[in-house]
RNA sequence: GGAGAGAUGGCAGAGUGGUCGAUUGCGGCGGUCUUGAAAACCGUUGAUCUGAGAGGAUCCGGGGGUUCGAAUCCCUCUCUCUCCGCCA
């Protein structure tokens, strides 16, 4: 959620930089600024009120102490008007508070100067590509029929314990899929962050410090019994243990990864796009989340960027780096940068990790703040990223490295986890 | 799942109707002393909103109520602990 403070100040900047995203915020903002008016000026009023209010209570119980008690009685009628009066500004208060907040949260997150104006992932911007395309052997296959070949993965029995989307995984599949994990989490502590096994299931204020809430409430499962919420990322739990903390300057950076399964309803996906391991409703990522200083999250971006490439290229994947256009940003995002991974035998470039800076748009949310040199609390900035996200990064491995016998090879960085350097 | 107890500032822990945003201790910060440090001593130390400022308002787990006045009394929700039951 955007600072009020941002709005008041300057809300022609927040309407100009909204426009790249395609986002017209112009009626919304002035809604805003007037809720906000309104609701500051019943503030001041109630507030007199209820001083008014402490000072003759103070009084009653002097006189009561002096046994006044007729001079009290006549105070106390004054008190009665006085309350009704507060209690109409309160729920005007409220009112205006409400709609505010309404409003608020219906505006997406500013984009940083850097963002590429454009509607959609034609417009994304490529930053630079790595690794090389294979030359795939006669006959080579797409992941879902290699993998039905090696017998690794099966999604029609996924379909009959569960549904579509959601695979079984056998022998050397799920071996290897425990690999990636292993591989992902050292990878990710050896470069300082700190490993978190979080909850699976969150609660209505988790999902909503994030940005899932109210914006994507359809895209989650939901267990409607106890009111909570199957994490779409760990993105979710690992950034919500900050949730109402006050920092100090020294606990910068905070760095942590996690290691869990993602649940997501995709409703309104169909067709190629969901084929094999392309998208799933149950799947692997493991992820890296930042908690900055605002002077340092830019800084911190680069560093998780340039370490994400770090595995893709470790892992002897082809990939490139999109700076995502204004039309192809998440709501809560001031930047972000896609990576892809080209699954050679689909002859298509698969999103494997998502890096984002969301500036202070999470952290208002959160109340996730801390102090400066001069003892005032400021927001932090919040940083995450997929490093990385298992089914596509799987789909492009096998594809990829197989032989002209339908056999995959293991890439070298990646056999000392799966204990084996080929399947089949 | 059943019964009981509890939730107070960064932490520990007082406070059972008025002068309590809250005694005290620890921790943090500043200072005195010291070559430096420790110890000791002195001072200081919550958040949010509002206001140009002085100031004002709100917050003692969340919500509601009683009262002129609530951390304190009542209702309710959530969570924690203890005992019993069940159980990976």
């Amino acid at each position: 959620m955007l600072t009020l403070k941002l709005l008041r100040e300057q809300p022609d900047r927040v309407i100009e930089r909204l426009a790249v995203k395609n986002f017209d915020a112009s009626e919304i903002v002035s809604r805003i600024l007037e809720a906000d008016a309104q609701r500051r000026a019943c503030q001041t009023q109630l507030d007199a009120s209820l001083a008014e209010q402490n000072v003759r209570a103070k009084e009653i119980g002097a006189l009561m102490k002096q046994g006044k008690k007729e001079e009290a009685e006549g105070i106390k009628q004054a008190v009665a008007d006085l309350k009704r009066k507060s209690a109409e500004l309160e729920a005007k208060m409220e009112e205006e508070s409400k709609r505010m907040n309404d409003l608020l949260v219906l505006l997406p997150n500013i984009p940083c100067d850097a963002v590429p104006a454009g509607k959609g992932a034609e417009d994304n911007v490529v930053v630079r590509e790595g690794g090389e395309k294979p030359n795939l052997p006669e006959g080579a296959l797409p992941h879902w029929e290699l993998a039905k070949s090696l017998d690794i993965i099966d999604f029609d029995l996924g379909v009959k314990i569960t549904g579509a989307g959601f695979p079984v995984y056998k022998g050397k599949g799920a071996r290897i899929q425990r690999a990636l994990i292993s591989f992902f989490l050292d990878r990710n502590t050896k470069a300082g962050y700190l490993e978190i096994q979080p909850p699976l299931v969150v609660n209505e204020m988790s999902a909503y410090g994030t940005g899932q809430l109210p914006d994507k409430s359809a895209q989650m499962y939901y267990v409607n019994l106890d009111n909570f919420y199957m994490i779409p990322t760990a993105e979710v739990p690992v950034t919500n243990l900050y949730r109402d903390c006050i920092l100090n300057k020294s606990d910068f950076p905070v760095k942590m990864t996690a290691y869990t399964q993602c649940f997501r309803r995709e409703a309104g996906s169909y067709g190629k796009d969901v084929r094999g391991l392309n998208r799933l409703h149950q799947f692997d990522k493991v992820e890296i989340v930042q908690l900055a200083l605002p002077e340092n999250s830019y800084d911190a971006l680069e560093e998780m960027v340039r370490h994400v490439e770090s595995l893709v290229q470790a892992l002897e994947l082809p990939y490139r780096i999109l700076r995502l256009c204004g039309g192809d940003m998440s709501f809560t995002s001031a930047i972000t940068y896609d990576f892809e991974v080209y699954s050679a035998a689909q002859g298509r470039w698969l999103e494997v990790s998502s890096v984002s800076n969301f500036e202070s748009f999470q952290a208002n949310r959160l109340k996730l703040r801390y102090k400066d040199e001069n003892g005032k609390t400021q927001l932090a900035h919040t940083l995450n990223g997929s490093s990385l996200a298992l089914p596509r990064i799987l789909a492009a491995l096998l594809e990829n490295n197989q032989d002209e016998q339908g056999r995959v090879r293991i890439p070298e960085a990646l056999q000392e986890y799966t204990g084996f350097p080929m399947i089949g």
